[in-house]
Order: structure tokens, then C-alpha cells, then sequence
DNA sequence: TCATTTGATGAAGGATTCTTCGGGTTTGGG
DNA sequence: CCCAAACCCGAAGAATCCTTCATCAAATGA
């Protein structure tokens, strides 16, 4: 999946009335509930329609296929997921370093959590629909913060390089996605958000030993 | 995908004469080489009992269904996976902990890098596949290799627990995850592999002196 | 050798889905 | 009020693909 193969799933058209700006974003949570009701292997173009309440002659006016339907939710769902741990990036600022990653850590699970049953069913269609290419895209902006972050630490110690941060994302991603995808109680969630917060930690401070 | 709808992909026959077995084999086969020269996307049952040399009907006759292809070759490369970690685990037992960890992540990124490509196309039909159910069965087998060879570190302090080491292999799967999709250069490979010894060695330590 | 079991075939049935397009409806400005 | 643009409709075209089953071939072993 090439990243310029991301074009064949951007919109056909842009609403202009008030009335189609409804239709599209009724188009876009019935995406939502048909793949929470139905799972991704039996949304179709039509039932998709169908629960928006609009014809799929509609829906193809302003999606130009499928897969544009999933794209668009997956990709508003990550950018929110990314704004949240900007947002504890910038509020973290300052901060010993230590509890930096414990906001940013904690952030990004309670902004996965909030939403764990869209999460999931993402999970599932991310890979048909350009998700590694837009986790690149936009893991990048988290890497960014998360930078920036970590160099208004107090003590003034050399922070950790790119590859460090983006080995650290991968790996927080990665085990909350087992974790969603084992269906968590809140017990285990409670206990995978200080252990998750505890290993971005120990690596962090490693990693700013080796170097500094 | 819940376990037991395991059982929708296991085989429908098992091979007697030698001459079924040498089919089985090239089916599997033939399923990979599809998978990785058509995409997911485009892999059908008919395609691939082309590449195999046989027909379709008999394909359907040791398999029951296009999933339990997949299945079956997911299956396997876990398994494979899983066994060279295990192998790790008992060749690093009673040596330092920093040591038992370089080597049980060393052996881990090696596995799936041998496979790279695999690796990355199995991602991709993980889901569509019981991908998760089968994680959970054979991460616990991981799990258990880990635990055992971390009951024999010289230092007596009290090892992590399960719940910490099941965090620390999500982790590192996840991390391997995210680079493998991303495409890495062998230099990139490299450093991620210290990186990733560097992330689960302090965060094992860190497991450890807590509750130690 | 011959009957029985095992293995292989591939055309065709059956089902599903994506997507288009010709035609009707609503909106909003002039 | 009127017309062009925006919007909506949904039956039908077109393309795939999965899976079966009746039939033929090969192997086994008694």
C-alpha cells in the first residue's frame, strides 16, 4: 500500500448544501454501527446505506468505494487518538520526566479505552483500507510531541533520539492492541495502564542514560 | 472469534498415502507464494490449487474452507516463531538477566526477520482469520518460556510476574510490527533490535525491583 | 488379480457484492 | 416564480468467488 494509493480512497465530492452535510455524516456513523453490529466482513456498500437511511446511489456520491467508507472512519478515529496525546504532550511540558510519560502513556490509553469497541473492529479492516500507511503518517505527528515534549525536561540531560520515541510508540501501540483485542476487564486494565506507563518509563530513562 | 470457531478451519482429511501428503504440502506452499506474489486481497482458492499443481476440488478436500488456508500458514509461522523463543529461553536460563533478555529478544526479531515477508502478509489476513484467538493460545506458550527461564536468574530477587511479561512480549511484538510494516532497511533492523533488548531489559528490571 | 479405499478432477451452481447511471426531487439565487 | 445546480434514488449490470458433486484414476492389500 503505497502512500500516493491513499488517493483512491479520498472523498468524490464535497457537500455544499446543509442537507448533504447530514447525509455524509450519517453516512459516516452508519459506517461506524454497521461494523459494530455486523463486523467488517458483512458491511456492505448497501447496508451501510441502508442504516444511514439514504440510497447507496447517495453513499457512492460522496465515497468513491468501500473502502473510502472504512478509511475515513479509521482515519478520524486515529486523529483523534494522536490530538489526545498532543494535547497531554503539551500539558506535560516542564514536567520531571518521569511523569511526562506517565500523562502521555496514560492519555493514550484512556483515549484508546474510550472508544475500545471501534478500536477493535479497526483492528480488523486497518490493513485493507492503508492502515500501516497511515500509521506512519500519523504516528509521525506523535513522535513530533512526544519530542518536543522531552526537551523541556528540568534536568537538563540529552533526551532520547527519534528512533528511541518511535520504538517507544510502536511498542505502547502494539501492546494495547493485544490487550483490546483480548478483551480487557477493567481489572486488567487498570493494571496494564501503570505497567504500560511503568515500561515507557524504564525505557525512557534508559535511553537517556546510554546517551547523556 | 471466539476459540472454538477454531474448529470451522481445522482439516477436513488427513492425508494416508504419500502421494496426498506431497499435495497437502504443495497447497500450503502454493498458499504463501499466492499470498505473496496476488496480495490477500486478490488470493482465491481456485488460484491457489492452480499454483499448486492440483485442482480445486481436491484442495476442498484436506481443507474446508479459503480461511483455513490462511489459518493453516499462520498457524505454522506462529509455531515456528514461538519454538525459537522457547529454544532461547532454555539455551539463557541461569545466566544474568540483562543476558536472558538480549538473547530471548535477539532470538524473537531473527525469527520474524528470516520471514520477513511472510511475516508482513500474515498481518494482514491475521484478522480475517482468528488472528487474536490464535495470539492469545500461543503468546501463553511464550509467556510460560519466559517465566521459567526468568525463575532461574543467579540474583535471588523475585521475578516479574505474568501479567508484566505478558506486557513485555505484547510490546515487542507490537514494536516488531510497526517496523516490519513500515518496510526496514537492514540498518534500521539493527538498531531496533538493540533498541528493542534496551526496552525490555529495563523494563524487566524495573518489574523486578518493584517487587523485589 | 480384484475389490475397496483413497485421491483427483473441474464444470457448474449459487450466492454475494460493488458500482453505475438514467431519471426524478429539492434547494436557492435571480 | 423559474431555472440551474445540487442532491437523491434504486433497479440492474457486471464481475467474482466459494464450494460441491458426480465421475474417473490410482493405490492398497488380501
Amino acid at each position: 500500500m503505497s502512500a500516493d494509493a491513499l488517493v483512491a480512497f479520498e472523498p468524490r465530492k464535497t457537500p455544499i448544501q446543509a442537507r448533504s452535510t447530514v447525509t455524509v455524516e450519517a453516512i459516516s456513523q452508519a459506517t461506524i454501527q454497521v461494523l459494530l453490529s455486523h463486523g467488517a466482513e458483512r458491511l456492505t456498500t448497501t447496508r451501510v446505506a441502508e442504516r444511514a437511511g439514504v440510497s447507496v446511489g447517495t453513499l457512492y456520491q460522496y465515497y468513491p468505494n468501500k473502502q473510502s467508507l472504512l478509511f475515513a472512519v479509521l482515519e478520524h478515529h486515529m486523529n483523534n487518538v494522536a490530538a489526545t496525546v498532543e494535547a497531554a504532550c503539551e500539558r506535560a511540558c516542564h514536567k520531571p520526566l518521569a511523569e511526562m510519560i506517565k500523562e502521555m502513556v496514560e492519555a493514550f490509553v484512556d483515549a484508546k479505552m474510550e472508544r475500545a469497541d471501534i478500536s477493535v473492529a479497526l483492528y480488523r479492516v486497518s490493513a485493507d483500507v492503508g492502515g500501516p500507511t497511515l500509521i506512519k503518517r500519523i504516528s509521525q505527528r506523535s513522535r513530533k510531541a512526544v519530542e518536543a515534549m522531552l526537551q523541556t525536561v528540568p534536568d537538563a540531560k540529552s533526551s532520547p533520539d527519534k528512533f528511541a520515541i518511535d520504538i517507544m510508540l510502536a511498542a505502547m501501540a502494539g501492546a494495547m492492541r493485544s490487550l483490546l483485542e483480548a478483551g480487557p476487564t477493567s481489572s486488567t486494565v487498570r493494571k496494564s495502564r501503570e505497567q504500560l506507563v511503568l515500561l515507557c518509563q524504564s525505557y525512557m530513562a534508559a535511553a537517556t542514560a546510554r546517551r547523556g
